[in-house]
DNA sequence: TAAGTTACAAACTATGGTTGTTGTAAGTTA
DNA sequence: TAACTTACAACAACCATAGTTTGTAACTTA
């Protein structure tokens, strides 16, 4: 009975794309939901068929690129056979560097994103969830390897990644786009990861 | 000849004081030069005799804050017969209290120096690279103490400063007013202590 | 009945004129 | 002549209102 033809799912993807392109030409707080609906060749009122309000379409934006991140994080946790610490860096650099490309090549997106990381949005809490999930199962991987040494993985992640913070915080990785912060970010890991490595509980 | 009374520096240092009451009082982004004055007793423009324009008094504002915090950090840094990694605790927790206690009971001034976090007035440079040659005392006592190994104290106080930038950044010391954070600021300095003890150049 | 429309009220934003603030130049006083 | 004043121009904040945009309700169609 659609008169687009499209499925939900592809009608919500399409709208996501358009707000997209919209953010990037005019800016992401200028972002018109008529513009957007013209896209689609749809009237505005259908996108609140598949979007709340338009938060919620600006917000499937971050979302998206969210789980973009958690995806290609979790590849590398997956990765068999590669040393644990190998892997925490791959995955630190990874996130440093997701983030740097973002702000570079991306920056009005970015600056949603940037707005969210304090707001209390289920999707961005179901995202750092994830992270904490991943880098709680690094962290047993390097202890079971004789890697690190400690009874509390959990607190381990959370020293690992509040130690990182300088290198994936929005405002701290805008702050420094012009300086190679990775030789950095491998020491600042370093240090952490010899001293977990003694005994820490 | 002042009809003050007042020499410059009594004036200047009455002028700050009169701009954090306005600031306290309406918000520091609707401070009026009008107003400071009137509080002086003086005209508007006799300000512009002391302070180049309105944003030089309000960093002035911002400027004497951060020479408090470089001074009270200074005061540990001299202590003697002390653990040098105690001091540097005690250091590092000292700069993160007077962030924390800034944002909970004047946050109108703190917001006036998170704005500042990135910019790049020569008196926050000035703080910047007196808080660095602090950290970097601390670290050549603690390696001359053997309680540290390693080549190049500066770079191992940037990676201490990188590390544990959670605690001290504008952004993230407002993100977690509620929260104890001190009991994780001591695990992340220590787990990179020891790793910075063992050899790491 | 899910996917859409049109039509309309409420909320927001852009505009332009008015008032208030900032910065400067020329003048005043101890 | 240093510390200040008054007077004024340039600029920014404020406020009313006209114009858009957002969100909703009642209606249409495959």
């Amino acid at each position: 009975m659609p008169r687009t033809g499209l499925t939900a799912a592809e009608i919500k993807k399409k709208a996501i794309d358009a707000t997209v392109a919209a953010m990037r030409e005019e800016g992401f707080d200028k972002v018109r939901l008529t513009d957007v609906a013209k896209q689609l060749g749809v009237s505005h009122a259908a996108l609140y068929l598949h979007f709340k309000d338009k938060t919620a379409l600006l917000d499937a934006v971050s979302e998206r690129w969210l789980v973009e991140i958690d995806e290609s994080l979790d590849a590398i946790c997956r990765k068999q056979g590669k040393e644990p610490t190998e892997k925490m860096l791959a995955w630190m650099l990874t996130l440093h560097r997701a983030k740097r490309a973002k702000v570079l090549h991306d920056p009005e997106l970015y600056k949603s994103f940037d707005l969210l990381a304090n707001a209390q949005k289920p999707y961005v809490q179901q995202h750092m969830s994830t992270l904490m999930a991943q880098l709680v199962g690094l962290v047993r991987e390097a202890i079971a390897a004789r890697r690190l040494r400690g009874a509390d993985p959990d607190k381990m992640a959370e020293i690992l990644w509040e130690g990182m913070m300088a290198f994936h915080h929005p405002k701290l990785v805008a702050q420094h786009l012009d300086e190679k912060r990775e030789p950095l970010l491998r020491l600042v890991l370093e240090s952490m990861l010899k001293g977990l490595a003694l005994k820490t509980d």
